[in-house]
DNA sequence: CGGGAGCGCGCG
DNA sequence: AAAGCGCGCGCTCCCG
């Protein structure tokens, strides 16, 4: 039994939070390096895409003010709720969601599921996309540059509840990934000539995670077993018969193999089904998978799996899909309690480090304040654990810069992205550090399941991975 | 005109 | 009514 001092609380038998502090610690010879370097920019290109964007908005601007008789500010929620719901009349198939203030929310998830009802709808999503890209980062960043051409951030390393690190002045850790106009943006960074930019990230990390700590044996296996994980969930949650269910779990391996690149011959009828399956059954409980480590309830999950071009399913379906997740994997049933116990008996979790969040508002007797806890209780040891690991990565990964240093390469340590790690190194030695890098990245701790970590070597950032 | 709340949205 | 975890940041709107 330990007692100790945390955060001014006294505390009764938790890990030893020592490893936590050197953890932390022994990170920072690699953030150095990220504040040291920083990441070489594109003026020209910046400045090409500014151009661009610029007379897109303006043209979407033109569109929307004749669409709708006035000139209406996209930016402005107030004004696209006159024109969609007041003016138009528009309405979203699973009703409104409510800001704090009382008023219809106007956020882009609801817009999409607007979506074909008036052409207004597309142009606001279409020209608030833009002016984000144009305002946050295209036409901001190259003002930001150094006198090198380079972008640097700052990473703070105690900031987070879970460990993570955050950057600023600018946040390198939201540069856009998921867009087209998005992997442009990407692309105005790159490795100075004779460099390449390399990237690792951790696999599905959270989901082990999830697996790991649990213990949960049917996750265990299929992490294993190399199986779809989402394609089990889905036909337990949607209680499919035993002879479908072997049918789709072999047509997701199929698929698969083929995403590996093996030749795999498919019938038509193959064809059809797992098309339909991935979209109806898999695509939900893929966003259950991932909302349950959130905490997520089913109107929660109602929404998301509408806004990712899935079903619109009822709150009881979305409710069996839930608990058809829990009964695919029991273990994380019960590993979920008992974070929520720890919380609401002790007021704090912690992660496979010892790393605690104290969580006094889970014993509040106000519910809405209690279920918020309860949530952030079940997802910190996840995301913390990660965090923990790529630290232990990053630590170990300072070794072998070193190492390559020594044989007279260029090895600049770039970001970090919560999961990934970015590095610019001679075009020479790109491919080997990588390569050295994941093994690292996956030989820096011992899991219950073997988990993997991928990387991708480019001159440019939206080439990679 | 600066500050801050509220909203929205980029990333993992 | 509430609504999914962790961040940082830009714009609008309102206040002093």
């Amino acid at each position: 039994m330990r007692t100790t001092l945390y955060g001014g609380v006294r505390i009764v038998d938790h890990p030893d939070p020592g490893n936590v502090y050197k953890l932390d610690l022994q990170c920072l010879p690699m953030i150095y390096e990220f504040h040291r370097h920083g990441l070489l920019a594109d003026r020209e290109r910046f400045a090409q895409l500014e151009v661009v964007l610029n007379a897109e908005i303006l043209d979407l601007n033109e569109r929307l003010a004749i669409e709708a008789g006035w000139e209406v500010n996209a930016a402005s929620s107030d004004d696209v709720r006159r024109l969609l719901i007041r003016e138009l009349g528009l309405s979203a198939p699973l009703g409104f969601q409510m800001t704090r203030s009382g008023q219809i929310s106007m956020d882009s998830e609801l817009l999409r599921s607007m979506r074909g009802q008036h052409p207004a709808v597309d142009m606001i999503l279409r020209i608030r996309e833009l002016r984000k890209l144009l305002n946050t980062y295209v036409a901001k960043l190259p003002q930001m540059l150094n006198a090198e051409g380079r972008l640097r951030t700052t990473f703070r390393h105690t900031s987070t509840e879970t460990g993570r690190l955050s950057s600023e002045n600018p946040n390198l850790q939201n540069i856009p990934a998921r867009t087209k106009t998005g992997i442009e943006i990407r692309n105005c960074f790159r490795a100075a000539p004779g460099n390449l930019l390399v990237s690792c990230d951790l696999s599905q990390i959270e989901m082990v995670l999830a697996g790991h700590l649990s213990g949960d044996e049917n996750m265990l296996r299929a992490f294993r077993d190399g199986s779809d994980i989402h394609t089990l969930t889905a036909v337990t949650a949607f209680c499919l018969p035993d002879s479908e269910r072997r049918y789709y779990i072999r047509l997701s391996d199929m698929a698969r193999r083929e995403e590996n690149g093996e030749a795999v011959v498919w019938t038509e009828d193959e064809r059809r089904d797992w098309k339909q399956f991935k979209q109806q059954k898999r695509l939900p409980a893929k966003t259950v998978g991932f909302g349950i480590l959130y905490g997520q309830t089913a109107s929660g999950a109602q929404w998301n799996i509408v806004d990712q071009g899935g079903p619109v399913l009822s709150i009881e379906a979305c409710e069996g899909i839930i608990s058809g997740f829990f009964d695919a994997y029991p273990g994380i049933r019960n590993w979920m309690r008992e974070q929520e116990s720890r919380a609401r008996t002790r007021g704090m979790v912690w992660d496979m480090f010892g790393r605690v969040r104290m969580l006094p508002a889970a014993m509040s007797e106000i519910p809405r304040i209690a279920r918020k806890a309860v949530r952030e209780a079940g997802n910190m040891p996840i995301q913390s654990s990660a965090q923990g690991i790529i630290k232990l990565a990053m630590a170990e990964a300072m070794e072998l810069v070193k190492r390559y240093r020594r044989q007279n390469h260029v090895v600049m340590p770039l970001l970090q992205i919560h999961d990934e790690l970015v590095f610019e190194v001679s075009e020479d030695c790109a491919e080997c550090f990588a390569a050295d890098l994941r093994d690292i990245m996956i030989g820096c701790v011992d899991l219950k399941v073997p988990h993997s970590a991928s990387y991708s070597v480019a001159e440019r950032w939206g080439e990679l991975k």
